[in-house]
DNA sequence: AAACCGTGGAA
DNA sequence: TTTCCAAGGTT
C-alpha cells in the first residue's frame, strides 16, 4: 500500500480513523433499517445473508416477509425446503437459501439454538464466510472484528490510494490486514455500520461526496483526482449467450413443473420442464424442433393425456451476471379422457409437479419463470384462474 | 485460482 | 442501450 494507516494522525483532523469513522456514523449514518437496533443474532444474520450481493432497497420487503413466517431460529430450521425457497424466490442466489436453511438446522442441533459469538465459529456455519462472520460478531455480540465488503473495499481503496482490482488474492490480503489493523478497541457495531454506510452513501460507485467525507483531507484518491478510477474495476470478459426451449404443458387446470438440482443455476426452485440443456446457438423453428418438442411434452405428460397443440410463445432474454439466457417458451395442451390424478402442490423430494393456479403462485420460481407465468395469468396475484386456451 | 451463482437499480 | 455491480460464499 502507498499509505499507512498511521498517517491518519498525521493529517490536518485530529483523531484517528475508527474515531473520525464512529463519529461520522453517529451524526450521518443509517439507523433506522429494519435490522438495527437489535441484538437478536438471528435477525442480524438473515439481513447478513440477504444482503449478500444485494442492495437494501430490494432485501427490506424480503426481510419483513421472511421474519413474519420465520420468526426465530427454531421456527426456520424446523420449515419444509420448499417454503423457505418459495420466500426466497426473486431474490437470486438460490444458495443462500439453501444455506440458510441448514445453517438455522446446525444451530439449533449442535449450538442450542443461539448463534455462536466467536467469528470463526460463525465463518464455520454453511454460507457464512469470514465477512459475514463478523458483521455478525459485531453487531450481535461487540466482537473485536473485520468485515470486508464491497463498501469497505472501496473506502480503502480509495482513502489509502489501494491499486489493483480487490478480487484478487492479493489485493484481498491487503485489504484484510488494513482492516483489521484500522479496528477501533470498543464500538464495534458503530464502526461496523459506518463503514458500510460510508461507503454506501458519501463514498458510493458513482460520484462520491468528498466535501462531506470525514476523510476528505487524508484520502489519497481525492488528492491525487482517482475517485472515480479507484478502486480498480473487475477485468471484463465477453458474456456467453445461451439458448432453452421450455415447455409449459397445460392439462385441464394445471401445469407441469420440474424441481431442479440444488447444484447449478436456479439450484432447488422449480421451473418449466426444458428440452434438453441451454446450447449456444438458437435452435430454428423447424418441423423436426417440433417433433422433438412434442415427443417430450407427450413423454412428460403420457398419465394426463396426449399431445393436442404445440403454440410457440413470446420469448425472453434474461440476463445473468455471467451469461445471457434466451429463453422461448412452448404451450402444449394435453387433451385429458379423464380426470388428472396429481397433486396441487408439490410433494417433498417430487421432481414433477403439476400445479394449479394456487399451487403455481405458492411456488418458488426464477423470476423470468415468473414471468412466463404472469403473461400466461398462471398463478399470478391479479388473476388467480388458469386460463390457457384450449 | 478462477469460475460459478440472480436480480434489479443506477448511470 | 449497455455496463456495472451491490452488506460474498462455495467449489
Amino acid at each position: 500500500m502507498n499509505h499507512s494507516p498511521n498517517d491518519f494522525t498525521a493529517g490536518s483532523l485530529a483523531g484517528t480513523f475508527a474515531e473520525r469513522l464512529i463519529a461520522w456514523q453517529a451524526e450521518h449514518g443509517r439507523h433506522d433499517l429494519p435490522w438495527q437496533n437489535t441484538r437478536d443474532a438471528y435477525r442480524i444474520w438473515l439481513s447478513e445473508i440477504m444482503l449478500q450481493q444485494t442492495q437494501v432497497a430490494t432485501v427490506i420487503p424480503y426481510y419483513t416477509r421472511f421474519l413474519e413466517r420465520f420468526p426465530d431460529v427454531a421456527a426456520l430450521a424446523g420449515a419444509a425446503q420448499d417454503d423457505v425457497m418459495a420466500l426466497w424466490s426473486g431474490l437470486g442466489y438460490y444458495s443462500r437459501a439453501r444455506n440458510l436453511h441448514r445453517c438455522a438446522q446446525v444451530v439449533v442441533a449442535e449450538h442450542g439454538g443461539r448463534f455462536p459469538s466467536d467469528p470463526e465459529a460463525l465463518a464455520s456455519l454453511p454460507g457464512i464466510g469470514r465477512s459475514t462472520a463478523a458483521a455478525i460478531a459485531a453487531f450481535a455480540y461487540d466482537a473485536h472484528a473485520a468485515i470486508l465488503d464491497g463498501n469497505v473495499k472501496r473506502v480503502l481503496a480509495r482513502v489509502f490510494g489501494i491499486e489493483g482490482f480487490p478480487g484478487t488474492p492479493k489485493i484481498e490480503r491487503e485489504m484484510w490486514t488494513l482492516a483489521e489493523t484500522l479496528l477501533p478497541e470498543r464500538d464495534l457495531p458503530a464502526y461496523t455500520q459506518g463503514m458500510m454506510d460510508l461507503g454506501a452513501t458519501l463514498c458510493g460507485r458513482g460520484k462520491p461526496r468528498c466535501g462531506e467525507c470525514p476523510f476528505d483531507s487524508d484520502c489519497v484518491a481525492h488528492a491525487t483526482g482517482r475517485e472515480r478510477t479507484l478502486p480498480t474495476s473487475k477485468p471484463k470478459k465477453a458474456q456467453p449467450e445461451r439458448y432453452v426451449d421450455v415447455l409449459v404443458i397445460g392439462a385441464g387446470e394445471r401445469v407441469l413443473f420440474e424441481r431442479r438440482p440444488d447444484s447449478g443455476i436456479w439450484g432447488g426452485l422449480w421451473s418449466l420442464p426444458e428440452l434438453t440443456p441451454p446450447t449456444d446457438a438458437p435452435d430454428a423453428d423447424d418441423a423436426a424442433l417440433r417433433a422433438r418438442l412434442s415427443a417430450h411434452a407427450a413423454a412428460l405428460g403420457a398419465e394426463e393425456g396426449t399431445v393436442q397443440s404445440l403454440e410457440p410463445l413470446q420469448g425472453l432474454t434474461h440476463v445473468f451476471t455471467h451469461f445471457r439466457l434466451h429463453l422461448r417458451p412452448w404451450q402444449v395442451t394435453l387433451a385429458t379422457p379423464g380426470e388428472t390424478r396429481t397433486s396441487a402442490s408439490p410433494s417433498n423430494g417430487a421432481r414433477h409437479a403439476w400445479l394449479d393456479a394456487a399451487g403455481v403462485a405458492a411456488a418458488g420460481l426464477p423470476s423470468p419463470i415468473r414471468k412466463i407465468t404472469d403473461a400466461l395469468s398462471i398463478g399470478s396475484p391479479n388473476d388467480g384462474q388458469l386460463s390457457l386456451p384450449t
